[in-house]
DNA sequence: TAAAGTTATTATGTAGTACATATTATTAAC
DNA sequence: GTTAATAATATGTACTACATAATAACTTTA
């Protein structure tokens, strides 16, 4: 018999420590309760007496917990459950050089996603004050030459977009992600191409353009990305 | 003067734990030290010896590093570098009951980005074989009317629609998201609202269609909820 | 000599004790 | 009745001890 059937036979024995079960449990329990943010929660020599577990086993769960804004605390006065910040947590595994490549390939992706998909909310959101800013993000570009330079313009430019856009969480997410654009431009050999439409061509689109002018002018600007995954 | 300018001109005294501080230079220390996935870590006890912390803090901020699947641990064997999964840590806070309005709102918009930005991958990577799923899950809708069975089969639609994409991260984080979307949409009061272009319009653009027509199209069936947004 | 079995070693996992510290509650002093 | 001193409480940190699993080192045996 195939040891994978043996295996799935029996069952894998799970290898889940202590305090990935104590941490579990504390999850399920504060869904169970319908704790809500500022509710205080039990005490920690409380949980070691109803968990049946060492305080050392109940301190590593609460401290991921910690970790990732879940609960919060307060000396003598306890735990508070608390709100996490969704894209905080995100944000401390996102290194592109432990990364697979494969995924991040698909964070690549998931940014020409993004971009292709701003046009609605942009316009229905960006202001006359958004535009002139980011026309002049557009025309300082043509300045200097220097590759760095052009670089941090093309995140400006780029960035100013996601914050016409109003949503905090979605420019936050752009922010993220830059680190992977970056890693995985550098990592194909090719130029810093640019397509046939440039960063001023879309401050004017956007300005007199319709919204379908807008999503042509941005997949030619990103054609160069877009080419090479389909090269693939 | 102002409590707040004084507080300013002194600096805020840091409240930081020693697990955070510890779990911070470990970060700092892999990154620095720019080991990779599969190299050997030191051990607890050096870790110890070298911060000058007690045991029970470093192990609080290995418990954190291995949560998040920074690290991973075999008896004996020692500590190593892993492969975080990006996705699997952003799940663990996604809780619409925990999650604030504001960036549930947010989160809801991101979604409507990435639906209407999906486009280009898909007409880069849809094959005959996926368009015929997709069909059938179109047409299934129409049989049964029960509410329940249409909010299924509308995520099974979607849910295609990523998959198709061929971009298993996207399709991951769309999977995490059904649940802000399936809360912000019960929050508001109106009815499921479904836009002129219904699943099977869109199937027949996409066997037929442009990849503008298919935009257009998705706009037209998401337009209630762009609609709500304008009216905000 | 090589395979097999035994023992020792090592690093993590868990338990428990002790004390520091900050914050609240209580009591004492004026 | 307000302020000052004191006690109580919950978390933070340190330290010790031992269990356990995985490996290495060693011994035995065919």
């Amino acid at each position: 018999m195939a040891l994978e059937n043996l295996s799935k036979d029996l069952g894998r024995v799970s290898t889940d420590t202590m305090a990935d079960i104590v941490e579990l449990r504390l999850r399920e329990y504060f869904k169970k309760k319908s704790f809500k943010p500022g509710d205080p929660l039990p005490k920690e020599m409380e949980l070691v007496a109803a968990l049946g577990v060492s305080r050392n086993v109940v301190r590593e769960a609460l401290s991921r917990l910690r970790m990732l804004g879940m609960i919060e605390t307060r000396k003598k006065r306890g735990m508070l459950l608390a709100r996490p910040d969704v894209l905080g947590t995100f944000e401390r595994v996102l290194d592109p050089l432990i990364i697979d490549d494969s995924t991040l390939q698909d964070l690549f992706e998931l940014r020409l996603v993004l971009e292709m998909g701003l046009a609605d909310l942009l316009f229905l959101r960006k202001t006359d004050k958004d535009i002139l800013q980011l026309e002049k993000i557009a025309r300082d570009e043509g300045h200097e030459g220097e590759k760095k330079f052009r670089v941090k313009n093309e995140i400006a430019f780029h960035g100013k977009l996601y914050e016409m856009t109003g949503n905090n969480t979605l420019k936050r997410f752009q922010v993220m992600l830059l680190p992977v654009f970056g890693y995985v431009t550098t990592m194909e050999k090719e130029e810093y191409k640019i397509g046939k439409v440039n960063h001023v061509d879309l401050v004017e689109i956007l300005k007199t353009g319709t919204k379908e002018d807008f999503k042509a002018g941005m997949y030619e600007h990103l054609k160069p990305h877009f080419d090479s995954l389909a090269n693939k």
